[in-house]
DNA sequence: TCCCCGATTAACT
DNA sequence: GTTAATCGGGGAG
């Protein structure tokens, strides 16, 4: 197997990305030097050729960071309250990412107890604005590069299985529902919810 | 400049 | 099940 997380690692196309980036960990540290460590479990890919996928229209002020380097960080505000933390994928430029939809608390809980206002331990992580809550991670982190920052970083953790993983399409989204999805680790407790399919018209 | 809507969440009924 | 919270992009005027 070839070397794991390295800018190369992240330059393949998100619906790649996506599914590897499963059980891996996501390491914060603040800056207080109190360091929160969580293990994802949810994913979904977004390519430039997709209607929902920000980079869609092409490069804005907002998005700027998706047509980064590969490994960089993407954070965007989503109803004008909620942040969503990204990992740009796919070579510089091409404006794919990967969302980071929920994660396992492993480490720092009491910090982000503090950032989300819960003890539930299954409130902290389980949803992309809650995850990015609790790692307290802002626009003011858009942009940062995952492969070298000491503020945010991701380890190679354990990759998920195949067979552990099962593939489902994305969360409030019915455009190119055939075409790009989300991962999660089979059952897991900290994710979110499995979308029902679309109902009939 | 105005208007609509979205990769969401929490607090309602 | 419904809705408010509230920011930024994009298209219409």
């Amino acid at each position: 197997m070839g070397a794991e997380l390295t800018r190369r690692w992240f330059s393949r196309p998100a619906p790649i990305v996506a599914p590897a980036l499963l059980g891996r960990h996501l390491v914060r540290r603040l800056a207080d030097g109190t360091v929160c460590r969580v293990r994802i479990v949810e994913t979904e890919a977004y390519e430039p050729d997709d209607p929902a996928s920000h980079s869609y229209r092409g490069r804005t002020r907002r998005n700027g960071s998706m047509f980064g380097e590969p490994g960089q960080l993407y954070v965007y505000l989503i109803y004008g309250i909620h942040h969503c933390l990204n990992v740009v994928t796919g070579s510089a430029g091409h404006g794919g990412a990967v969302l980071v939809r929920a994660a396992e608390p492993l480490e720092g809980r009491r910090a982000m107890e503090r950032h989300r206002g819960t003890t539930d331990p299954r409130a902290l992580c389980r949803g992309p604005g809650r995850l990015a809550a609790s790692l307290a991670v802002d626009r003011g982190s858009d942009g940062i590069d995952l492969l070298g920052s000491s503020e945010l970083w991701l380890e190679p953790g354990e990759a998920v299985p195949a067979d552990r993983i099962s593939r489902t399409r994305r969360v409030g989204i019915s455009v190119g529902a055939d075409t790009a999805w989300r991962w999660v680790e089979t059952g897991s407790r900290w994710a979110t919810p499995t979308p029902t399919p679309t109902p009939r018209a």
